[in-house]
RNA sequence: GGAGAGAUGGCUGAGUGGUCGAAAGCGGCGGUCUUGAAAACCGUUGUCCCAAAAGGACCGGGGGUUCGAAUCCCUCUCUCUCCGCCA
């Protein structure tokens, strides 16, 4: 959620921001402007109708203890009563339209970025290189499969299309990247966490999913209770609402988690033939990190997740790069993010492997997520952020391709032999 | 799944219709005393809306009764106890 008063002060700002990301909220920007001065003049319109009603039911007691007659006072009380029903009607009108055009704004991107979308998107730095083959390369798909690493027919046969099964090495070595990305982040002083992967409503409301990417989510449809559940499609969502409505202290912060969880996504109609295998399903894993920082400190810690993901993926030996994102290629809760994106031989090109950003205090908002500043006093928003460390399914992909021989075995990345038996070449 | 109990400030816990934003204790902060600390004593100590004053809101959430609700009613959520079932 953006800040009320921001979007009062410079409504312009507010509106080329969003712009830049793509987005035209002009129409909505007007609305709420017009529904802030409603809205407000029915609070102060109600408020002093409560202020007389106090003030009058005051001296109810004292007329009865001194046996007074209070009919006169009674028929005052009953039309104040009438008013602020009236008021407190047409206040939770304007409020109810207010707050779900509120939550419909996008974050603002942070100054700076490149407008439009994915064209302007900005390669940063690069590492290591393209590896050159000396024999056709194989897709991950084919290897996978002759390899007995994933099951892709039982997986469609289990769960439909967009399922695989890992099976023995192909599970030992998915298993081996989530306990090598979860032991760097320990080394690094950040606690584990891990979550339930069945969420309530409020969760994706305050990550930013809801109410518009409502569709993007499996929806559990067994649920009798009044709160609609969904399964989760990032741990980001879970651990951003980890202290919703809470007040934290300043010593208490950065909070730094990590979660490793299976994402699950609907990717309606998002099916491409260059995606298949396992780079795009309805389930993945993933390990992801999040931190809750103070405002001054976010871009320090932007920085900090950005390079701890390029550390994972230059210890497993990958050539890679890293993007910044143009405004309107940042999802809608973001203000800033950096992709990683590794090269899979087989489609020739980059592919996302993990994406960093700062949601600044647009979830806090959201969530109602506040620290206590010791100087002053005061709460204030925390700032969000979050990024993958990593996701596996393009990971391992690129393992088999990029570390393929000309016998159609793999190599092992290095540090991943140790949870695997320390075994070196998965072959047939 | 069946039966019952409960949800009050950072914590424990009183409060069953008016002067209650809420007793008391603990904790926190400040002070007195002390070389320093502890103890003792004194004071202070919730959040939110509002630029601020004034004012208003908040006793799990929502709704209702009433001139007036922490207190009565309805409903939802959550927690606990016992029984049943179960990884």
């Amino acid at each position: 959620m953006l800040d009320i008063k921001l979007i009062r002060e410079n409504p312009d700002k507010v509106k080329a921001g969003l712009q830049a990301k793509g987005v035209d909220c002009d129409r909505e920007i007007d609305r709420i402007l017009e529904l802030d001065a409603l809205r407000r003049d029915a609070i102060y319109a109600t408020e002093n109708l409560k202020a007389e009603q106090n003030r009058v039911s005051k001296k109810i007691p004292e007329l009865k203890k001194a046996g007074g007659d209070t009919s006169a006072i009674f028929a005052e009380m009953n039309k104040l009563k009438e008013e602020i029903k009236e008021n407190e009607a047409r206040l939770r009108e304007i409020e109810e339209e207010y707050r779900s055009l509120m939550l419909s704004l996008p974050n603002l991107p942070d100054e700076g970025l490149k407008p439009g979308g994915k064209e302007n998107n900005e390669p940063i730095r690069y590492f290591g290189e393209v590896r050159k083959f000396d024999f056709e390369p194989k897709n991950h798909v084919d290897l996978c499969t002759e390899l007995g690493l994933i099951d892709y027919t039982r997986g469609a046969k289990l769960s439909g299309s967009g399922f695989w099964v890992y099976r023995g090495l192909g599970a030992r070595l998915e298993w081996a990247l989530l306990n090598y990305f979860i032991d760097t982040h320990l080394a690094d002083g950040y606690e584990l966490v891990l979550l339930p992967h069945i969420l309530g409503y409020e969760a994706g409301l305050t990550a930013g999913q809801f109410p518009k990417f409502e569709e993007d989510v499996f929806w559990l449809q067994t649920d009798e209770s009044s709160q609609r559940r969904f399964l989760l499609p990032t741990a980001e969502t879970a651990l951003v609402s980890l202290h919703r409505d809470e007040i934290l202290s300043e010593a208490e912060l950065p909070r730094k988690y990590i979660s490793y969880t299976p994402c699950f996504r609907r990717e309606a109609g998002s099916y491409r033939a260059e995606e298949r295998g396992m780079v795009r399903g309805h389930q993945f894993n993933k390990v992801e990190m999040v931190q809750y920082t103070k405002p001054e400190d976010s871009d320090a810690a932007f920085e900090e997740l950005v390079g701890k993901a390029e550390a994972l993926v230059k210890g497993l030996g990958f050539h890679f790069r890293t993007v910044k994102l143009a405004a309107g290629d940042c999802s809608a809760s973001m203000a800033r993010t950096y992709d990683i994106e590794i090269y899979i031989p087989s489609m020739n090109g980059y592919k996302e492997v993990s994406s960093v950003s700062n949601a600044r205090d647009y979830q806090a908002r959201r969530g109602n997520i506040r620290f206590k500043r010791a100087e002053t006093g005061k709460t204030e928003f925390v700032h969000t952020l979050n990024g993958s460390g990593l996701a596996t399914s393009r990971i391992l992909p690129a393992i088999v391709e990029q570390n393929q021989k000309a016998d159609g075995s793999i190599v092992v990345p290095e540090v991943l032999r140790k949870y695997m038996d320390g075994i070196e070449i998965i072959g047939i």
